[in-house]
DNA sequence: AATCTAGACAACCGCGACGTT
DNA sequence: GAACGTCGCGGTTGTCTAGAT
């Protein structure tokens, strides 16, 4: 038996809103809420659409605290950030970006953000060339508490111990191995790869794939001229403009970065 | 002025997850 | 435990618009 459709397709109405069906939702909605229930909604509500097509307007253009325009460069980095360490987890990424959502995160990654690392990768060596972003400081706002980075699936904190090896990307990877926690993980195969085809570099964090869920990512946003580097999902901000050495084996021998996540 | 093209983003679709019956 | 209904997500497509030719 097949899956029952969720709406009577050759009844509703598709393609673009009206005005008069924006509105119509949005007063429905803000006298009578939801209702736990978006298939009924539009039939209670006198639309003739679909209740997914419904949910999908309120939440990515008629809800109150929806913010439209331009994307920051601060959320320029957190959605880089947390693509390189999740890939395209949209809507991880939109709850980390106020007012944005998932269908606006995916569609500024794919029109704008993969063209802009793309074309700054492809000018070759990233150390002379402008960086895609600006020096200005990383989001100050709320880095996430440790307990609820979990919750996202992110990687515990880094703390003193752990070891890392990098590329010449200043992509470094960290984990803890499971004697003695303290390993070093060999960096340019397998949890590191570069996508030739848009010059990004991707991180994996697979658990249960080289080190488990232990691993964390470093991603030196530093590229020679800014000041602040991820690591685990969180801002670091370096003590220097040093370049992470690659090949480096130790974080002892990362001394330019500070060890401690911004405004933690 | 007409046509073409690329960019931006709104909307749809299919599927898996989950809760309820 | 199976069937069903709904929600939420990510991939994809459609539509609109501005700029180029």
């Amino acid at each position: 038996m097949g899956r029952a459709p969720c709406c009577d397709k050759a009844n509703v109405k598709r393609g673009p809103w009206s005005p008069e069906e924006d509105a119509t939702l949005r007063n429905y909605v803000q006298t009578h809420g939801i209702g736990g229930n978006w298939i009924a909604l539009p039939r209670k509500a006198g639309l003739r659409r679909c209740g997914k097509s419904c949910r999908l307007r309120w939440l990515n253009y008629l809800r109150p605290d929806i913010k439209h325009g331009g994307f920051t460069e601060e959320e320029d980095k957190v959605i880089c950030a947390i693509y390189n360490q999740m890939g395209s987890r949209w809507s991880v990424i939109a709850s980390q970006l106020p007012g944005r959502t998932d269908n606006d995160v995916k569609n500024y990654w794919n029109t704008k953000l993969k063209k802009k690392l793309a074309k700054f990768h492809s000018n070759g060596n990233a150390a002379n060339n402008p960086n895609p972003f600006s020096s200005a400081p990383p989001p100050t706002a709320a880095p996430m508490p440790v307990t609820e980075a979990y919750r996202h699936g992110f990687p515990p904190l880094l703390t003193q111990g752990y070891t890392g090896t990098s590329n010449n990307m200043g992509v470094s990877e960290f984990g803890a191995s499971s004697n003695n926690g303290h390993n070093v993980f060999i960096s340019d195969q397998g949890g590191l790869s570069t996508d030739h085809a848009t010059g990004i570099s991707y991180v994996s964090y697979l658990p249960g794939t080289r080190g488990g869920e232990d691993d964390g990512v470093l991603m030196d946003f530093g590229m020679g001229n800014l000041p602040y580097d991820i690591i685990s999902g969180f801002w670091f901000q370096e003590k220097d403009s040093t370049e992470v050495t690659p090949g480096s084996a130790s974080l002892d021998e990362f001394p330019h970065l500070n060890i401690k996540p911004q405004g933690l």
